[in-house]
RNA sequence: GUCCCGGUAGCUCAGUUGGAUAGAGCAACUGCCUUCUAAGCAGUGGGCCGGGGGUUCGAAUCCUCCCCGGGGCGCCA
């Protein structure tokens, strides 16, 4: 419908330029709105007043001129211009209904495009740490994540998923020991700290850590036992002991190393591994996000990719040494201050490993790549776009979307995140106190770089005060309409439905045609902006509009033609509403 | 100090990328179930779009300077 206008538009405006009429030499941006409001039509043009000043005329009488020559549409009814100097465009009543045609005919695939043209995009999101199971914080960027993906496939781009384990950085070193030290636990080995203290206060102290050591005792049962005087032997300090917890920390990593070597040491480093991988990929999979692939981290170093990256920097130029460690002379290109790519102990920090990754999310030929980090890694931006231009990559092919954080709020009061507390904070606690769909839809419901409250109350209330049930009793209600068809001994002749479309003119149903036809408009708008929320509040406007029609007229009436047509009406609103919970990974019930 | 995000109805938020009279939901008040699901609908009230200045036909939207709130600024990952 746009297209058509545009077309009209631009014929109209290529005369005028010949006739000299206009400045051949202006090529003007057509661009086309709805109108909020239906006395100014369907559709509304700004082009007479961007004209203006080029034409150095007055917006109306180019839009007077531009009007008088616009060529007949079988879809435009009339042409109108208004206040300073719009085009208003009203579509005639046939053109409005031959949305549901379209609807039905396309049935899931309405809505889809090919906007993107097969180009490879890679979305890399959530990438937590595998040192323990994903929280609530994860949960946002996991929904926003998948719905961006499909978003994005949904207008014709080819998407690859993927999450990018951290498996090789201290952190892990960190989970490893601490999986040993739970495991001498089992083993009768006392921890012996001075006080009450029984654990490194920097190591993990969840369950699941327990759980892993319980496996690792049950395989292994006491061979990779040490005694607490082998381990505390020249251990520096911990904190509560007047310490630094950092260097305690480093010191049994080390120690655990050394006392179980390397095959031992590597076993319990993969199994702690494995299992949160585990339960990570599951916890993800029963949330509707899945991954084209889960990409290794230590693979890069294994590779050679992160030398072959250093090498890369060190070739460009960008690189110097000062104390000992190599930095990258980010500041070249905009970060605030150079970066240290390896320390003086010879180890290469996280920066350079992105570095490698990002070059090599390059070399794999996407075309654009987007990562999707929470919020408080907004710093790491510059770097990393720093570290591609030096590469002589395009930083403009990296999109970085920050998701703030969200907060969780039970009975108007907001729930404290602490890991020691009971209160939950993992995903698979969200998602079994609200379920998976309120879960996936409130944490899209807003822009990513809104912080969210997440309202638990409001997610598990079954009302209209919660959207997402809102628009889910409106595809069961289409559902009932037809369950109820049944029941009467009624049937919907489809075929009569649509060529009876005519018969619908009320306001209730030009409102629904309006908003339908909008829908794959929306699609392209989310998917592009990478907004996902633009689709909720769509699929709340088509909803209300579909109650709102709902109460005022009955559907299943004796009139035949008017009957057969509203209900293909309804068949319309129920793919589109269907077709949009699809991507937000939400279910579309049949009834409630 | 500096950088990022936000400030719109009492509350939670939209606002079609600069368009016409700024919109929803909740909360408050008033109506509607013998009818296809009332998990719904209709109606009323409610606004210095944080503040000042600028850009232009036109600003909640763009620029600039302030004010307020949240967050980031490691040889951690």
């Amino acid at each position: 419908m746009k297209a058509e206008i545009t077309s009209l538009l631009q014929q109209a405006i290529q005369s005028l330029q010949s006739d000299g009429v206009l400045p051949a030499d202006v090529s003007p941006n057509i661009q086309i709105d709805r109108t909020r409001d239906k006395s100014h039509g369907d559709f509304a043009c700004n082009i007479a007043m961007m004209l203006a000043k080029p034409a150095k005329m007055k917006p109306r009488d180019i839009a007077v001129k531009i009007v008088t020559i616009l060529p007949d549409s079988p879809v435009v009814e009339k042409v109108e211009i208004a206040g300073p100097g719009f085009i208003n465009f009203f579509i005639t009543a046939n053109a409005q209904t031959m949305v549901v045609p379209a609807i039905l005919e396309a049935g899931d695939r309405y809505g889809r495009s090919d906007l993107g043209k097969g180009k490879r995009v890679q979305v890399e999101f959530v990438s937590a740490n595998p040192t323990g199971p994903l929280h609530v914080g994860h949960g946002r960027g996991a929904a926003y994540g998948a719905t961006v993906a499909d978003l994005l496939a949904a207008v014709g781009f080819d998407v690859h998923r993927e999450y990018y384990v951290n498996d090789a950085g201290r952190q892990m070193d960190i989970l490893a020991t601490s999986v040993w030290l739970r495991y001498l636990g089992l083993c009768g080995v006392e921890l012996d700290y001075p006080g009450e203290q029984d654990f490194p206060s920097n190591g993990y102290k969840g369950d699941y850590v327990w759980d892993i050591a319980a496996t690792l005792h049950r395989e292994n049962a006491d061979a990779m036992q040490k005694s607490w005087a082998e381990i505390s032997d020249g251990l520096p300090d911990d904190e509560p002991a007047g310490g630094d917890k950092e260097l305690h920390i480093d010191a049994l990593i080390n120690k655990a190393k050394t006392l179980l070597r390397d095959d031992q040491y590597r076993l319990v480093f993969d199994l702690g591994l494995n299992y949160i991988l585990d339960d990570i990929r599951d916890d993800l999979e029963h949330f509707g996000v899945t991954y084209d692939e889960w990409y290794s981290e230590r693979s890069l170093a294994d590779s050679g990719a992160v030398m072959k990256a250093l090498e890369r920097l060190q070739a460009s130029g960008h690189t110097y040494e000062k104390g000992g460690a190599i930095w990258f002379k980010s500041s070249d290109f905009g970060d605030e201050k150079d970066r240290v790519l390896v320390r003086d102990n010879g180890q290469t920090t996280y920066f350079a490993s992105d570095i490698a990754y990002h070059m090599h999310k390059m070399e794999r030929g996407f075309e654009r790549v987007i990562d999707i980090w929470g919020a408080d890694h907004h710093g790491y931006v510059p770097r990393v776009k720093a570290a591609l231009e030096a590469l002589g990559d395009d930083p403009k092919k990296l999109d970085v979307l920050l998701v703030q954080f969200a907060i969780l709020y039970r009975s108007g009061e907001k729930v404290q995140m602490s890991t020691r507390s009971g209160s939950f904070v993992t995903l698979r606690q969200l998602r079994k106190e609200v379920g998976n769909d309120a879960a996936r839809f409130f944490y899209v419901m807003r822009k990513s770089e809104q912080h969210l409250d997440f309202d638990l109350d409001l997610a598990m209330s079954q009302s209209n005060d919660n959207p997402m049930y809102y628009i889910q009793y409106a595809h069961a209600r289409v559902c009932s309409v037809f369950r109820q068809l049944e029941e009467k001994g009624l049937s919907h002749d489809a075929q009569n439905g649509l060529a009876e479309l005519g018969q619908l003119d009320t306001s209730h149903e030009q409102a629904l045609f309006t908003n339908l036809g909008k829908y794959p408009e929306v699609l392209e708008n989310a998917a592009i902006n990478h907004e996902p929320h633009q689709l909720v509040h769509y699929l709340r406007d088509l909803a209300n509009d579909f109650h709102t029609y709902y109460n005022a007229h009955q559907f299943l009436v004796e009139d035949v033609a008017v009957r057969d047509a509203r209900l293909s009406l309804n068949q319309a609103v129920r793919q589109v509403l269907a077709n949009g919970l699809k991507l937000l990974g939400v279910s579309a019930p049949e009834s409630m």
